[in-house]
DNA sequence: AGCCTGTACTTTACCGCTAAAGAACCTGAG
DNA sequence: CTCAGGTTCTTTAGCGGTAAAGTACAGGCT
């Protein structure tokens, strides 16, 4: 325990022990075929020099770490935190840790990361929108994507989860209805930081979009509001798009806000307009995070089940780090409709009214 | 870009190119000294041969990773999401990356997590009750820890914290003032997993207490309630403890919750009971984690700025890691009282007897 | 011519560990 | 007495990189 000395390898443990190398990694790995007495002389010595193996060694002699990876943009949204929960359950369940790595949208990073990780893990998590780094792990170590596209997936049906957020809406009585949504375009605001739209979040709304439609509501340009996502708070993106489109001549009675983040942002545009929400104004939001439950109003959303994707991942990578093969290559989570408190039928008096009527 | 074997190395790299080993890593780390032929026909083989640099070879061979490990219980709380989210922006700031690992506190996995950043990283930061692995750390890799003790931390005066959060009741003129607190006791409830009192948390709940003891108000034994803090969601049990609180025969007036997540679950307590706040109770947190801002009512709380001294940590190791002297070793934030619409006056009417009118 | 210098590479050695093959010794059967 | 066979350890070789020293050769200078 004492004598900590700047790196202390196996060598110096075998000479404080008078053995070999080798029988100092074969009593840590705990193989067996040396005498009881030999193992406690290495003990000894390991304990008393302090010595801690180096992993890159054990690593590039060919020993796995028993650990998944996560590839993430940020840690800032309740969707990615979601997502980890879960993850990291089932990896330890499975007998894997989890080391998660974000890369700001930093193409050069995200290239790196996954770089470390393939020498790394033995099975990586993209939570990205892209599947891009599928390339540099090809036959090298299993990759898994949510809600992206690869050899390994795991998906919600977010097609469906459109079609049921403007359902709702329909449903209400609702005809002026907006969408604050992720941009449909890939974005390059620095050189290094890429946004390319996330194809399940393209479903969300199209979907929603081929709804409304279908009922014969069509969907002016201006109802269709992109939210930055790229900013590290979504909510304050958001809560300006929700005031451009509250601001409109004709304002929406109902928003459907890609995901609970962004419906967040437009609470907080309505309460500074001094629009109340549901009477005045409808929000739907979609994913169904934690927070959602217990905003003010609690929030009518789309659920995916993240929690329960993020375990599927992770039991996915586990299954294909362990050599086999699991029954399903791509398995898809339902999405449900919850119905709170933020949605409503819309007002007698249209919205357009009361704003023009507060703006005096 | 095609023909991606199961493990490209250098060696084949080279083969391809028709250069040495050392040419090709050359021309990838981009030094000079190799004519600008040469340099292209590597270029050209790497990218035919989809060559990927094996980290852990690199790492061993001495080379850095520019990365900092991070390593915490679990990513359930907002507390840790914000010291993350600062360090993150820190970390990229100075080039470095972070890798995050969680422990679940885990005694077992901690070490092995340690052990394999101990190599990887140029630094660790350690989100932790104990420092306790600084020994695996020692003379190998410079260590910081954000509300603990070691040779480099980043702290939040507590106590101050402490004493104003008691202030504050007292001058609202509360006298019957809870606690629902963290245990003061190391807890070990299966023999892998092992809480151990963070001492931030107790300085605040100490200082809580004697500023109320200073003021003439004894704290009886059934107002202080633990919470279980290993539970994944803390509210689920600080919402056990409030009710507890609640039901006693004479009710607390104000409640402490020694951390902001603590505060929401005995929002719900209160809730469950048809008990209004601040009306009827005054809850007090302590963090004022973002959500603080937006809960219902919004929570008075004693603020530490988590983000700050997450980038404070972050930084703080970037200059260790480039093996300079920091010019404070443990920085200390200020905690300020922030006053929202959860802490009022206690009613007339005692709560005691609103919770037994209600119970009938 | 002989020598020095610089450029463009290559060779050697080693990072710390492990798998696999080898050696030394003991035991007991033929 | 000899030798197969087991036990306990050691040696060798190599994982995929990199730093540092070495080589080979062209060109300039005296």
């Amino acid at each position: 325990m004492a004598e900590v000395n700047s790196t202390v390898t196996l060598a110096d443990v075998a000479s404080i022990a008078g053995v070999s190398k080798m029988t100092v990694s074969n009593v840590i790995n705990s193989k067996t075929g040396m005498s009881e007495e030999t193992k406690q002389r290495v003990l000894r010595a390991i304990s008393q020099s302090g010595y801690v193996a180096n992993s890159a060694a054990r690593v590039l002699a060919g020993q796995s770490m028993n650990l998944l990876g996560v590839i993430l943009p940020q840690f800032d949204s309740a969707y990615v935190n979601e997502i980890i929960l879960g993850a990291s359950t089932a990896a330890e369940q499975n007998g894997f840790d989890l080391a998660v790595f974000t890369t700001s949208n930093n193409i050069k990073r995200e290239r790196e990361r996954a770089t470390l990780l393939r020498s790394l893990a033995d099975g990586v998590l993209l939570v990205l929108p892209v599947a891009d780094e599928h390339q540099i792990f090809m036959n090298s170590v299993p990759v898994v994507t949510i809600n992206a596209d690869g050899p390994y997936t795991v998906l919600a049906d977010n097609k469906h989860g459109g079609r049921l957020a403007a359902e709702h809406l329909l449903e209400l009585g609702h005809t002026r209805i907006a969408n604050v949504r992720f941009p449909d375009k890939t974005i390059n605001p620095r050189e290094d930081i890429l946004y390319i739209p996330r194809e399940d979040v393209l479903e969300r709304q199209n979907s929603f979009l081929q709804t409304l439609a279908k009922a014969g509501i069509v969907t002016p340009p201006e109802y269709l509001v992109d939210c930055n996502t790229l900013d590290v708070r979504v909510e304050r993106s958001s809560q300006e798009a929700g005031l451009k489109l509250l601001r409109l001549p004709e304002p929406p009675s109902a928003i459907f806000a890609t995901s609970d983040e962004m419906a967040f942002g437009i609470f907080h545009a309505a309460r500074e307009l001094g629009l109340r929400v549901p009477e005045d104004l409808s929000i739907i939001g979609f994913d169904d995070v934690i927070q959602s439950a217990h905003s003010v109003p609690p929030l009518t959303t789309v659920r995916q089940p993240l929690r329960e994707m993020g375990a599927a991942a992770a039991q996915l990578l586990s299954t294909l780090a362990r050599g086999e093969t699991p029954s399903e290559a791509h398995p898809c989570f339902p999405t449900t409709l919850i119905v709170r408190q933020s949605t409503a039928p819309p007002s007698r008096q249209s919205r357009a009214s009361k704003v023009l009527e507060l703006r005096r």
